[in-house]
DNA sequence: GCGACCTCTGAGCCGGCTCTGAGCCGCACC
DNA sequence: GGTGCGGCTCAGAGCCGGCTCAGAGGTCGC
């Protein structure tokens, strides 16, 4: 789905690498599924001590880690990783309700967290805005800016514009407006845009994704040249407007 | 049946090798011959367990995959699999209904399904999605593009153009006129038509494919050279127009 | 505790798609 | 030239996919 050009590679051109920890095999591979699909380099460790060690052999570029683990807590894991490797991205897994103090005080180190049931689209995102700003890849700064004919998204703002304008979208609106645009030009099913843009635990039907469609229409096409299209029978798919 | 340039291959340039799993075996003999007849290296298996052991020793590229198997679920089974090859890609089939619960997320890993009851050529053109996102073949990301004479057809977007003119088409028309440009110059009767368009549990006659031929006619050939051509007793044929 | 916003469900509507049937045309073989 | 078969096209019925609206429930901030 990615053009080999928009893979995120390291400095040296190789795949970035990422470690995924948690113990639940399912949603670890549906997690690892989606991050190799990005064409990075993804290895899975079912246990804290199974992460240090996979860490130590495999030494990748960011780890996403579950924070409640059968053996360990997290946050010691944390501890662990960056006295052998400083540099690592971290990117947590933590269920809503958990304590949020103890998560703070990371994010301020540049390490981030989604919280569960999370969507894919969005850890993907988070993964790549982390490796973005440790400067451990070969996107720039303005990487973080997506653009299609007019339509501007911006990553790290989350600001979108169209024609200059500032146009204001919710948290799914927004999701669903960059799956689109980093996927343009290509049709997208509805069922894609549900596993992408919708949390993995979400019980409904493509439904929601028709209505999100409509509104991101009247946000976005209203009163000007459509860039959202419906290919029946097929999904939707994001064009610049023709001249 | 296909000229050998048009084969998908692997990067070493032997066939790719699919391993389609199902435990009817009506199904899987008709599916199994829809790929011989792409060229593609494949062998069957009936169950989850043989599929585990017939795909260690098999190595294929792709897997077709049905998620009711009588021994296990389709999603552990995937698990299975690319716990020994990581890249394997993963073509699910499953019943309507029983679409939405056991394989969300799925598709945000790369891997696809279609639903029963499927079409031939439906089945076909998504493994090849498959494999050519998965960079695991021969083709380039542009190959999704299919070409005869001005004629062109964008699998991708969806979208098709005569002469830079745009062509707007219904699904079924845009899947017959994938199916005739896949085997341009090549007579097809319109028994291999509606096996390959239309369902497989399709009741109806022939009649059918005769209607959307004269469709797309209509879409494609009206006020130009045409390139859809009857031959009595046989079948239709599409071959760019002379000049 | 209240209000604003966001998210999702359900129902209804509309349009277009798909297929059936019937009639017509023309080629081909008597 | 007649007849029959194969193919083409038109018209219409029914259905399905997609769009929109209205409203319930939940969450967050004040």
């Amino acid at each position: 789905m990615n053009t080999p050009s928009a893979v995120l590679t390291r400095a040296d051109g190789t795949p970035v690498r990422v470690l995924v920890v948690d113990d639940e095999p399912d949603l670890a591979e549906v997690v690892t599924g989606a991050l190799r699909y990005e064409g990075w380099d993804v290895r899975a460790a079912a246990s804290a001590d199974a992460a240090v060690r996979e860490a130590r052999a495999f030494r990748p570029d960011a780890v996403v880690l579950d924070i409640m683990l059968p053996d360990r807590d997290g946050l010691s894991v944390l501890r662990d990783l960056r006295a052998e490797q400083p540099h690592v991205c971290v990117l947590f897994l933590t269920a809503r309700d958990a304590v949020e103090d103890r998560i703070t005080g990371i994010t301020a180190g540049g390490d981030d967290y989604v919280t569960k049931p999370f969507s894919l689209g969005e850890l993907v995102a988070r993964l790549r805005g982390l490796l973005r700003r440790a400067g451990m890849t070969r996107e720039r700064a303005t990487d973080s800016l997506l653009v299609v004919g007019d339509l501007e998204l911006d990553e790290d703002a989350h600001e979108v514009t169209r024609g200059g304008d500032l146009i204001d979208l919710s948290p799914t609106e927004f999701q669903l407006l960059r799956c689109l645009m980093r996927h343009a030009r290509q049709v997208l099913s509805k069922t894609q845009l549900l596993d992408l843009v919708w949390s993995y635990d979400f019980g409904g039907g493509a439904h929601v994704v028709e209505l999100y469609i409509s509104y991101l229409r009247k946000k976005i096409d209203s009163g000007r040249a459509p860039m959202i299209h419906t290919v029946r029978g097929a999904g939707y798919v994001l064009k610049p407007a023709p001249q």
